[in-house]
DNA sequence: GCCATGCTTAAGCAGGCACTTGACTATTCG
DNA sequence: CGAATAGTCAAGTGCCTGCTTAAGCATGGC
């Protein structure tokens, strides 16, 4: 943990809040101000700002201040990534599950990879 | 924060953790013992075996002890539930942007629903 | 110019989280 | 029966997080 944090990190740990995530979906019906987003959320104003700064540093949210209102947009590809990494993830251990499906169908007389802890019952 | 943690607050907050994925990608390849686990970490044990209780509450990986050997299994298809909450904003929020795309190709009148914060210049 | 608006900055605080160590229990093996 | 192995439990530590309040600083409308 006293490593930096990665892309994904700041992914997955951003959208570990449920404020956040609030705060993302009501972005997702278009752009608003920080007063607007923090507005129906029972917490001060700086508050909001910090959980804004997360969303940004995870590039989920990009703002952009214009007069004295600073404007914040939903950033919705980057959860492409996070879906990326899922997938990925799924995709490897389902080949895995059927590799061991085939083996468990035909059994070869010695191709036991490991002795796989089975309860001796 | 005061409230109890969700479902997908659970999983997203497991998995913001990158010891955490690590375990979980371990564990995509097979079942494995606690010790298992914990070797290649960089943690003590105990450490270990708090990292796997935060995956198991959030269903992640179910865990059996048979004899003095505790075994932990991934759940894979809590995955799905990630990807099913991403892919559900994502939809809403392409939706969005395909209404917006055609009042932009073909802006009837008067069918502005919000004055949207559209950058001047 | 003046006041309201919209943020920003700084400091501080409570609780949570990721660890640690040390002592303990339960199982297996020789 | 020991002794090694596998995990458990409890307590404690330090840092990170999610807040707060209070003050400051621009911008915009009158």
């Amino acid at each position: 943990m006293l490593n930096q944090p990665t892309d994904i990190d700041r992914l997955l740990h951003a959208l570990g809040d449920p404020t956040r995530r609030r705060i993302v979906e009501q972005l997702g019906s278009g752009p608003a101000s920080v007063t607007a987003i923090a507005t129906p959320l029972p917490m001060s104003l700086p508050a909001v700002v910090q959980h804004l700064q997360v969303l940004e540093r995870a590039g989920l949210v990009s703002t952009r201040k214009v007069g004295r209102v600073r404007t914040c947009r939903l950033e919705a590809e980057r959860l492409d990534t996070v879906e990326a990494w899922i997938s990925a993830r799924r995709q490897a251990w389902e080949r895995r599950l059927d590799r061991l499906g085939e083996v468990l169908a035909d059994p070869p007389p010695d191709s036991r990879p490991e002795p796989q802890p089975e309860e001796p019952s």
